[in-house]
Parts: structure tokens; sequence; C-alpha cells
DNA sequence: GTCATTTATTGACTCGCGTTCATTTATTGG
DNA sequence: CCAATAAATGAACGCGAGTCAATAAATGAC
């Protein structure tokens, strides 16, 4: 019966809305001042009915960073679809990164309320946790698979074997986008202008350190 | 009159017990879990004297986070006592980055939280933000320093200014500092395993990487 | 069309926790 | 010993997450 099929698919469409609503409020009042009443009256439902969709507000801001986690992958996968050297994919994928912070910080700080549940140890009940760390884990290959490209077509060097090479540029990229993240946020972080740099002199300088420690030619 | 000298010291001593059990309490529980009445009780006092010795609950992890940065450059500090090249002094810096997590996990977890409220931008009402935000730029310059005597000493090569170089350094080591509170704080963080990878292994790759960017010679 | 049954929605309620404040208790200087 | 000042207390408040009994809507059998 196509019923219940019908069903399944509205359900999924307001659950669709109900994310909307608390991405919009994410992006305009952050995570600390994300609460489930102004979701439900910004969705158009009662309180209640947001927990018929999501198990906790964990769960929905998880929500969120499932879609985070994934459009990020679409954006790297598109890099690995070009041919160009992997030296070449691997900062393209930083460069994607970082713009990907610029212009989705809701998604990003979403993906830093991931972080914290992994690094907490407690993830709460959410059906997202695990698809969000799937999500992860396979952004995490993407970079592996670049940089093993590298390796093969010789513009990486061998020193470190490509899973080790990708978890060194997966942390460090980490730090230089969280930088980059607070100085669009924070008025007040003027560490960027205290020492004359602009945010793109930033990453070029990253990738020239990071070239000069992966690349097998200078 | 040493009355009142005495009353300011007895008031410092008593507003160092609470932060002492704020800090316990920040170790067993972590940071979600830490509530002022807990902090009240242990620290054998009622919920309302916290409140005369702290603004609010941000003021009082504060005060436990400028404990934290104040440590950490009193150790910055050791390093740069020693003679040694400053490309040397670097790599120290970020041994002992690594290991201050590892011994303070309730400290880090303190100037995460720090960093939150800077990326978030609103820090709430706190005295103690300011002198968080100073040890923090003391930290900063602090390598800068190191960085500036490995370029003056020949060990490190002068593509970069020094801030820029600590700036990199900073956020890059920040970020695999990341992964490695990860690692040792959720135990279902699998992916050093996954990759064969030992924790040490990670910071001597990363020291490689980054010498060979940085460095002077090979 | 009617009705029993299942499913979805609602908002009043509880509960935990940060924060406040009137009251009580302790300390000081005279 | 006594005002005056400072410190400590816990009951009370507000806010927001999460619950649930009551209500409304949708469905399929007849």
């Amino acid at each position: 019966m196509g019923v219940t099929e019908r069903r399944i698919r509205e359900k999924e469409r307001k659950r669709s809305t109900m994310l909307d609503a608390a991405e919009s409020i994410l992006l305009e009042k952050g995570l600390d001042h994300l609460s489930m009443e102004d979701v439900a009256e910004k969705a158009e439902v009662s309180k209640g009915s947001l927990y018929q969709y999501f198990q906790n507000k964990n769960d929905l801001v998880l929500g969120i960073c499932y879609r985070a986690t994934h459009l990020l992958n679409e954006s790297f996968k598109e890099v690995l679809e070009s041919n160009r050297s992997g030296l070449m994919l691997v900062r393209e994928l930083g460069e994607r990164y970082l713009n990907y912070v610029k212009d989705h910080p809701q998604y990003y700080s979403s993906m830093k309320f991931l972080d914290n549940l992994h690094s907490s140890g407690v993830g709460g009940e959410s059906d997202y946790l695990e698809l969000c760390t799937q999500n992860r884990q396979e952004g995490f290959r993407l970079m592996v698979e670049a940089i093993q490209r590298g390796i093969d077509d010789g513009s990486i060097k061998n020193d470190f074997p490509a899973e080790q090479l990708a978890l060194l540029f997966w942390s460090t990229s980490h730090g230089v986008v969280t930088i980059s993240y607070m100085h669009q946020n924070y008025e007040h972080f003027k560490l960027l202008e205290r020492i004359g740099m602009q945010e793109n002199e930033l990453f070029n300088a990253y990738m020239h350190i990071l070239g000069c420690g992966i690349a097998s030619k200078p």
C-alpha cells in the first residue's frame, strides 16, 4: 500500500523542515542560544512534536551535523574527480575546507559539537551520532585517497603511509580552520591583525610549510 | 590596619578552595556535568557563597582556565631557559603541550571552554576572561620568541616572520593535540588504531613534517 | 457515510540547574 | 556590650529540556 510510504515521505519532509528551522536559528544565535522552543516556533509546530522527530536536543543538532558532514564530503568528492596531481588535490581539499567554514559557519559549529561529544565520551542517545561518525570517516578516507594518489603519481613523498599523512593533514588543517573561524566570528580576536597577516596568507603559509614537508620536490 | 589585608588573604584562600573543588569535579565528571551545587558541596560552602567569589559559572570555569593557562606558560618559560637551538625549543614546546594535555585534561577542557567563548563572541560577564586572554597571548609570545631565536641562530629558515610561523605552529599543534585528547578520552575513537599509529608516532610525524617546512637544513 | 483504531499533535507540567535575595550569622571597631 | 559592616545561607525564581495525558486527524473496514 502506498499510504505508509507517503507517510514516511511526509515525515521526512517535516523532519527536514524542523532541521531547516534549527539551522537558521543556529546560524543567527549560535549553538549556546539554540532552544527547542525557538526551533518549534520557527518550524511552526509544538515543542512536543519536535520530540516525535528527534530523540532530544543532541539528536537535533546531530541532525544538522549529518547534513554538514554530508555536504563537506560531497565537496571533497568533487575535488577527487579532477585529474590533477595528488599534491594539488590535497591543497584543494584544504581550500575547500576553509571556504566551507566561511560559507556555512552553522555547519561548522555543529561539527564542533560532534567533536565535543566525541572528546567527552558520552554521546547520549542519538541515531544521528553513528551516521555523523561514519560521514567523518568517509571524509577522512577521501583525504587518504588524495594523498595516496599523490604518492602514486610521485607528487607526494612516501616517508609515511597515506593514512598517517592524512591524519596529520586532517588535524593540522583543523587547527588552521579553527583560527580562521575565530577570526571571522569574534571581533575581539585580533591575532591575525596584530601580527599583520591576512586570512588567506595564513592558509598559503600553511600550505607552503606543509608542502615542504610532504612534497617530493621543493 | 592588617585586618583588611588578612581578610583579602582569607578570601583568596577560600576562592582557591572553591577552584580546587571545581577542578576535581571537572576532572572526574567533565565540563558538561559540572554543576554549581556539586562544587558548593565539595567545597563545603553554600551555593550562595560561590556567587560571592565568582560572578557566574562561566567565571568559575575561567578561574580554572586562568590556572590552566598560567601553568602552561610556566612550563613554556622553563623551555625557553635552555640554550638549545630555536628549532629544538619549538619541538620541546610542542612536546610539553602534548604532555600537558595528557597530565591535566581538566585544564585542557577549561581552555577549550575559553576558545568556545572566543569563537561564539559572547563571553558573558567574567573578570577572568581578560586575564585568560592575556595568558594565551603570553603563551603565543613565548612561541614567537622560540621561533625568533631559531631564525637568529639559523636553525629555522626565514621565509616567514616569526609571528606568522608561530601562529602556524600554534594552530597546527592545537589540531594535533586535539586528536591526541580525543584518543585518550573517547574509547570509541579508534582512528589511531585503525591506521596503525601510536600516539607518539603522530607527534613525531608532525614534528618531522613541520621540521621539513621550517628547518633551514633537512 | 460511519466508526473503531491507529497515528500525530499539543501545551501544560515536571524537573534540574543557574542565579538572586531577604534573612541570619559572624566579625569588627568603638 | 553594642551598633555597623561583612559574609554565609538556603528558599525562591526563571529558564529551558524533556514528558505525558488529553485531543485531533487520518485510515481502513463495513
